[in-house]
DNA sequence: TTGTAAGCGTTATCAT
DNA sequence: ATGATAACGCTTACAA
């Protein structure tokens, strides 16, 4: 606690002196005034928090009698600087747009879990200096680690890790991660795979459907990484992929994309969607109306989404991100590094796409060929 | 740094001492690193990094060097151990559930946003033992405030804020907050507000549709206070509300809800809508597929939802909740009470309800009364 | 089994 | 204008 002296000059009130004072001074008790209150010394009260060297029962409950009395707490200052751990790592999400999305929300609440199992609390850092928070935070030794998420295809935060001073992990899988370690579903396999999966069903011509242009128009790392495999690799098959952002979506209309797309001579047999619940929702109930059938006259696999929990209109076939997966890894990874220093630095971790079949997908109907 | 000293012993390696290095031993330059390098003393660099003595443009630049050169930065431990503030905020979240929703994304976001530009981190605690981490991070001086998130009926973290040793506020309205500051919206007021705005449009039987009955049942506070206040107003007036939440929703069926409210002889005028985007736009397609339009047939108010940035089908009167400006008032509170040392222990502080206006209200059509 | 004291990195005071 | 030093609260090596 400091005091500020001030003086009533002449000219008005100059501050003229500051003193630090002790814990006592706010009501706060310090481990000299449990040992007061003990009859020991400061280091038996110590040794009997830590536990790391025998006691005697007596003086034990003496020292723990007034720890209760006094509700006396170590200071995590002082503590740190005797080299104990501060057990906090910083979690980077510099967001800009795009409050009302849920995503971001299961990477937050994972991540906080999976590091309190481990005894980490978590600083959350969403200013727009992401770097220069982030060497903030290490370089002053608040943090022992960091974990990055939202990452983008040039993602300066990952280039720069080797700045940080502590270990460093991101969710996502950027161009450049210099000495960032990696943890990521691996979205090239999965463009890969919804190609594959609709192809190897007879399906030539297939709608790709997005509500999150932001996220490309930003260069959102995972995003860029699924549709570029996808695209190239159905060009390998000859699968026909339409992309429907190419509408003005700000008024997206789904009765006038169903439609646009569908109502067409060569109509398309499936869509991959990427856009949200609510979108696809609509999408569906035009399709409805438009007599088309789901599975039977057009296939949904939805891909870089996360329905589960969502009130969907029918089931959909799903290959979901993974947020409690790749926040466990994550978190797992940075604490070993942390507490074990493990060098991680540049390390990628790809885990396989899920598939999660809930009957959206089906052949082409022969007939329609 | 901790070095850990081992002994080969005959029955294997034992760990047999610890000690403690200074920043050197890691690489990590400390002010002491800076002096030397810059050739004045650790005073001189202290006070040419804070500036509050004059001192001569030569010296100033020497230090400055050095510390660009060392890649210097002061450790906050240190400092803080100085009685120097140490600039964050606790958020506490404990939630258990409910992770795909967008909703708490807003108010993480918005609380660490505006504690950035009043010059704080935010630190996110969402163990299950909330009011055992408060004390931990508020005792040991880790931060320099508290923030609620969420808050309950009957909260214990409100009303435990007396432990916490550091200013509290929550946004939210718990019935007991004791020491707690509390920001929310007057949902007492908004409830009696959409009562009102329904009855005085000619409205007489009304549906009050949600899909959030887990925030019922574990007491969620705002919902407990908008639906007590609403169902009492309500009675006064004489104004019938039904309650969609009887009805399983888990396997909520938006054509069968439609069907079982909508398709009686005196069918409701109006809904007062709780539920997401999705599901009320569900609802919305059902009721034009029953031949209902909005707002001529059915008038439709949604209250304690945040439909901005969501694709509705079309245009819906909304009553929001408003966490930009919650948090915003929050953290203005905690700030001040952090800096100027304001009392604001039992503070509370009522926001009117919006209403914006998207005319999906309307007077109820004589002819079908 | 317990006490004494050094030292962590910084800032403010006092002395020059 | 600058330097030397005590103090912040705690942990741990060392002494008893």
């Amino acid at each position: 606690m400091l005091v500020f002296i001030y003086v009533q000059w002449e000219t008005g009130i100059v501050q003229c002196g500051c003193r630090k004072l002790g814990k006592g001074a706010c009501g706060m008790a310090g481990i000299k005034d449990v040992a007061r209150a003990a009859g020991v010394s400061v280091s038996t009260v110590s040794y009997v928090l830590s536990g790391k060297r025998s006691i005697s029962v007596k003086t034990a409950d003496k020292v723990m009698a007034a720890v209760e009395k006094l509700g006396y707490t170590p200071d995590a200052s002082a503590r740190k600087m005797r080299g104990v751990r501060n057990q906090i790592i910083a979690l980077s999400a510099p967001i800009r747009g795009d409050i009302n999305q849920a995503k971001y929300n299961a990477y937050f609440l994972h991540t906080a879990w999976q590091a309190k199992d481990r005894g980490y609390d978590v600083l959350l850092l969403t200013g727009e200096d992401a770097v220069g928070d982030l060497r903030r935070v290490t370089q002053s030794n608040l943090v022992d680690g960091v974990v990055l998420l939202d990452i983008e295809e040039h993602d300066v935060r990952a280039a720069e890790a080797g700045l940080y001073s502590k270990p460093c992990v991101a969710i996502g899988l950027p161009s450049e991660h210099g000495d960032c370690a990696c943890v990521d579903i691996d979205f090239t396999m999965a463009g890969r795979q919804a190609a594959d999966c609709l192809y190897s069903k007879g399906h030539r011509k297939v709608v790709f459907l997005r509500d999150n242009e932001a996220d490309y128009e930003r260069g959102s790392g995972y995003v860029l990484l699924f549709r570029e495999s996808l695209m190239a690799h159905a060009k390998e098959l000859g699968l026909r992929i339409v992309e429907s952002s190419k509408h003005g979506f700000d008024q997206f209309d789904a009765a006038t994309f169903v439609h646009d797309v569908f109502d067409v001579e060569d109509r398309p047999t499936a869509i991959i969607n990427q856009a949200s619940a609510n979108v696809l929702n609509q999408v569906l109930q035009e399709l409805q109306s438009a007599g088309l059938s789901v599975p039977d006259n057009v296939s949904v696999l939805s891909c870089g989404t996360y329905f589960e929990g969502e009130l969907m209109t029918q089931p959909i076939t799903e290959m979901p991100v993974m947020p409690q997966e790749l926040c466990f890894k994550a978190v797992e990874l940075l604490v070993n590094a942390i507490e074990s220093h493990t060098d991680i630095r540049g390390v990628v971790e790809l885990s396989r796409p899920a598939m999660h079949r809930h009957g959206s997908v089906a052949e082409v109907d022969v007939g329609e060929q």
